[in-house]
DNA sequence: TTGCGAAAGATTGTATACAATGTGCAGCGG
DNA sequence: CCGCTGCACATTGTATACAATCTTTCGCAA
């Protein structure tokens, strides 16, 4: 590890969330193995941070560590896909409705800001980053509802929706569903929970609609997949 | 560590797991602090794998781990008690509908004995095992739901569930809603999804409302509780 | 060439050593 | 007697060493 790198040493915590934000940007693949000496070099610090790191990322399902052969950034199979938006639109339309009851002026703020910084992304090309904000939306308004226990699953979910997304994202529906989110707001501002709690459920759908679910994409099927079984 | 301890020395995974079994059962006190070479002795490990299990149960939100303070199992506020409530209220009623469209056999057989060991614990005064046995009927329905990742979260959150009832649990309905799981488990038996949505959501608020959520109980109030803030 | 097997290399799993930090007690001054 | 300072102890945080395991490669024979 060089001095530069150890300059940046951080703790586990840090780590694991530059890791998230690399994998959540789709910089990391899903399947890209994490070697451990590799990511310590990097960052300044020994295995032991890092190995914490990695099991915090586990735990959240970003990562999948394989005893005794390493930790890889998560595949999920169409079926963990299906899962975890079923898990989503348990949560997120009810919980949308509460934070409709508690939207404070700078809330409203915030949620704005972040529906332009995705639109900058967006046209300055930076798919990765767009996504990133578009989750964060999600994790937003669940912070605005006021609901630590929710938030903190929500949060886990969006970052595993972006390995789907990653996965099973079909070209087509590239509009990239900014206009839900900003009915979304008008509904939040409005105080309207009813209205954002039908939004959420309808966008959560799109959302999965516009995944292509029915069997894994070929081009990333590898030889394993497709004669092991 | 002595040979003994060596002899059931496991991975960390084991060792978390009978962690949260002992915090489950409401041996191992919210609050009380777990010195990482304490339990290495008794499992018969260094401190590396005790820091991983500690780590572990510290995602699950069983365990606080304060920085260069060490570990103590978690000790949930009022209002994490409410937030942990509602999130199962999002996602059990709807899971138990699920659930209730799967039934098999094999699964009316296993509920009915979680039932009746839950019974057997009860009548034989071991309160830790009969709350352990509750949780483990929840589980159980989330399970026959076939939904991973609600899985997860129930687990998780039925977990904390047992932190809550040890600090706000009030004596008086000591009856243990059993009733509650047998009549669950009629609806699922006879596939009757509404019917045990309407009870989950209703066995959920009864359970939230045994517990007393209004102020933090004044034997577990510590001078610094009353005096600081 | 192809297939098998063993050894070398790479990587993870665990233990231990040392550093950093927090805690508590003893002694001192007021 | 009370409160403060500083040292000794206990515990955690991190790095490193070694063991266990997996992967790759090389050699050899069919």
């Amino acid at each position: 590890m060089d001095d530069a790198a150890r300059a940046l040493a951080g703790t586990s915590e840090t780590i694991a969330g530059r890791l998230a934000i690399a994998i959540h940007e789709h910089r990391l693949a899903p399947g890209t193995k994490l070697v451990e000496e590799d990511v310590g070099d990097i960052y300044g610090v020994s295995r032991t941070v890092v190995r914490a790191a990695l099991q915090k990322l586990s735990h959240e399902r970003l990562v999948t560590m394989k005893r005794n052969r390493g930790a890889f950034v998560s595949e999920p199979t169409i079926r963990e896909a299906r899962e975890v938006f079923e898990a989503r639109s348990l949560l997120e339309p009810r919980t949308a409705r509460s934070a409709a009851d508690r939207m404070t002026p700078a809330d409203l703020d915030i949620l704005s800001r972040h529906i332009d910084a995705e639109h900058a992304a967006l046209h300055s090309g930076d798919m990765g980053r767009a996504l990133r904000l578009s989750g964060l939306f999600h994790i937003e308004i669940a912070r605005i509802a006021d609901q630590g226990t929710i938030y903190n699953f929500v949060t886990q979910l969006v970052a595993q929706s972006s390995l789907v997304i990653a996965l099973y994202w079909q070209r087509r529906s590239a509009l990239c569903e900014s206009h839900a989110h900003h009915a979304l707001l008008r509904a939040l501002s409005d105080r309207d929970g009813a209205q954002a709690e039908d939004l959420m459920k309808g966008h959560l759908l799109d959302l999965v609609s516009s995944l292509d679910l029915r069997q894994k994409p070929a081009a990333l099927k590898t030889l394993r997949d497709v004669l092991l079984p």
